[in-house]
DNA sequence: TTGACAAGGTCAACAGCGTTTACATATACC
DNA sequence: GGTATATGTAAACGCTGTTGACCTTGTCAA
């Protein structure tokens, strides 16, 4: 008994099902957060992770599926879409501005630069979809106009951090800090006001 | 005489250079048009113009040359960062209602859809200051907070393509096209409001 | 006219990629 | 013990962007 699996019912596995695709997952996450997704290979991944690298694709599918499994365990905006709803843009906000000042953890600022790959479409598709719009939309009380307000609080969430890879966002940054949250989060009351009121 | 360069000075040239050069340009923006340019390979590129794979890189330096050189001749915002400052934010948010309902023009859409290609990131960070983010702070004034503003401008405008890239926007597009043009122009102006005023 | 030089174009190869297939090995149950 | 099954391995496939050596064509100078 080597106690690794919890498919102990049917016909036992052999050595170590788990422990290799933990090895694997922690390797990739280690390198893709030094490294970004586009930048690191299969094969680098596999000799980090001391194993063969058709597991890989045996244990994940394909090389996204790796990350797709490492999103699945980090939130990408924890905790934020929750709690009183007169703070929401005060909070989101204050999150765009630690995102600009690189407060992120790494792995999350590597995912970032990772996004636009065209292997991960799919993938951020339904991340930001599933982690952001949709529990937005909830959020807002699902009305006819949630799902366009969501949309724009995410488009405005997402610009910001696309203009801090591109430029660095260093103007935005000399702001003051709490102008500029309180700027921001006077767009996304914007974002949220009722159509047709401008 | 076959009359088709103008380095007619020196030493003459041989059979086509002018004429070879835009064949393989014409076929680039073509296949990246219809399929994106990560899905174009540069074999594809050269049977396409029936020419040779290697004079890709002997004209262009490497595949991404040639979206550079096709960016170089399409303006991406033409035209919108001039004129009356009283009209520019409702000039930005036409634009913007424009790209979300899918009528920017075919190469336009492709390339937004390969904005993030890892290959093409230097190109895209070039392109999107160069002729966005700089023009912008110029035109407006090139105040200290210029930049600032222009840079709060160029995330709302750059999320918003990328919400429709991601979801479709849909519910965006279900607004009445004028309330989402005012309020697209009304946030472009919360965006360019003195900082320090909310 | 003949030689030399350079530009334009071709061909085949390189190193790398993600992925797959066929095979060897070790484990657990009957 | 035999056998099915899960785990791991090795080697290849087809593809990518890119490069270097070679051939061909055209023009100028001697």
């Amino acid at each position: 008994m080597d106690g690794t699996d919890g498919t102990g019912s049917g016909a036992g596995p052999a050595r170590g099902r788990e422990a290799t695709r933990a090895r694997i997952l922690a390797s990739a996450r280690e390198l893709f957060t030094e490294e970004g997704y586009g930048a690191v290979s299969s094969r680098k991944i596999a000799a980090h992770a001391g194993v063969n690298v058709a597991l890989i694709n045996r244990y994940f599918g394909a090389k996204r599926g790796l990350l797709t499994e490492i999103l699945r365990e980090d939130g990408v905006f924890p905790g934020l879409i929750e709690g009183e709803r007169d703070t929401l843009t005060r909070r989101l906000a204050e999150h765009a501005v630690s995102r600009l000042h690189g407060e992120s953890s790494a792995l999350q600022r590597a995912l970032d630069h990772s996004a636009g790959d065209p292997d991960l479409q799919a993938v951020y598709q339904g991340r930001i979809t599933s982690a952001l719009i949709d529990p937005l939309e909830a959020y807002l009380g699902g009305g006819t106009d949630s799902r366009a307000h969501a949309s724009l609080v995410t488009a405005l969430m997402l610009g910001l951090t696309r203009v801090r890879q591109v430029e660095g966002a260093t103007a935005l940054r000399a702001q003051g800090r709490e102008d500029l949250t309180r700027r921001i989060a006077a767009l996304l009351d914007l974002c949220l006001a009722d159509f047709g009121e401008d």
